[in-house]
DNA sequence: GTGGTCTAGACCACG
DNA sequence: GTGGTCTAGACCACA
């Protein structure tokens, strides 16, 4: 479900962090799906749990995921744009982070069209998922 | 020339790293061409000197820069693709990338489908350039 | 400067967490003041130096402190009242809170006029460290 | 009858033991009223029947309550302050209570100076009462 | 010497 | 069995 690269000088606890936002936000969990257990997917991230809750306390203070002690954890919202924001706000705020990964796909060598081709991909799954 | 996020939870010494690795590979940097002095480049970042003379010691372990005492630091190299990546690699290695793009976007409330929509419009603008 | 009951089953990253909130509030610590280092907080409280940090670490999501790598950990804002509230809002809010105080300390004993005295106690304190 | 906070770090079963206490303490709960049962109280408070059993159970083997088998649970006494206490022991007890208070007001964006002005009016109030 | 990250492992609150 | 808290102690990034 998620995967985290250990030798990646990123913390872990970023890489995950990052990992589940990606996945509320590629649609790959929904609201109200359960995650995995603390303890469970720190067997299969080869990580410790101290690690993966402190990811999970994270995203519940950010608001993203809510804990129900004894039960699990389950996803609690999906970040919505601010009230008044049009197309071009968003456009203008999301090219740099395009932009930013353009370069460091370019970088390690990556094309522009690679990043497409893997991005097409991810709509693709979501889309299958939803059928 | 470059630029470090001390908000990024990614630890400065391998943002400067990839940043300069992404110079070079991206042609901003050239063989032969100077870089800035250590002291110079710790102060226009805002980064202890120790840092970036960490940075520059370890590319130039790594066979990319040489410093040559009393002058100055130089790019000394290219770094070469790996050989045989196949296309698994690369994915593998665009993963982390298109994630962090994917929860920045999400952060401010950009859906996965606005990030596919403003990548397509890329897509069109380069395929226009190289007709 | 700070104090924790380890045997009130309040966690005692909560108690500190209100503690620094408090003092702050109070004005005991101002903005740009130095907090104590983790390490040697944790000697002080006879505590884990990372339930200190952790603390630290929330406070600091919380915007209230900012850290800088290696130096330490600063106070940097008080929070202020939502723009548009008035004098008579904030009563409203205070109302219950002010109440479960009182409820709670008359349950121990502690009658409304020992707790009006502590209350003034503050505010002499706070007068005096800003002559 | 009591209430409880789920996202009050403070662990549940304290809550309710403190609010049973404090409804002894304050005369809301006279010696020889009958408690509501633990499921009656569990479903009201939306809390795991097991906690609130624990919570009785613990108050009986203090001596504050009695359980009939079959017929219910009873007022037995009423907490007797600790004899010897002096001025600086309910200061101890009250800190934290004060410090709640002001870490939450603070988060409210209300200052030290907002909650002495309305704790002296309440003061006041209480004066004229007694007049 | 400062804070940050991670691990291992214990014990607790809760369902 | 779920998440939460705490400890002890190692190692790293940074000034």
């Amino acid at each position: 479900m998620f995967t985290v690269d250990p030798s990646d000088p990123t913390p872990i606890y970023a890489q995950l962090d990052r990992g589940i936002r990606a996945a509320i936000a590629a649609g790959r969990l929904a609201v109200g799906d359960r995650l995995p257990t603390v303890r469970q997917l720190a067997v299969d991230l080869r990580v410790n749990a101290n690690t993966v809750a402190k990811v999970y306390a994270e995203l519940e203070r950010a608001g993203l995921l809510a804990t129900q002690r004894g039960i699990g954890t389950f996803v609690r919202a999906v970040p919505t744009p601010p009230a008044g924001s049009t197309r071009r706000d968003r456009e203008r705020e999301l090219k740099p982070l395009v932009e930013r990964l353009l370069a460091d796909a370019s970088a390690i060598g990556i094309s522009l069209h690679d990043v497409i081709q893997y991005v097409k991909t991810l709509e693709v799954r979501n889309a299958k998922e939803n059928t």
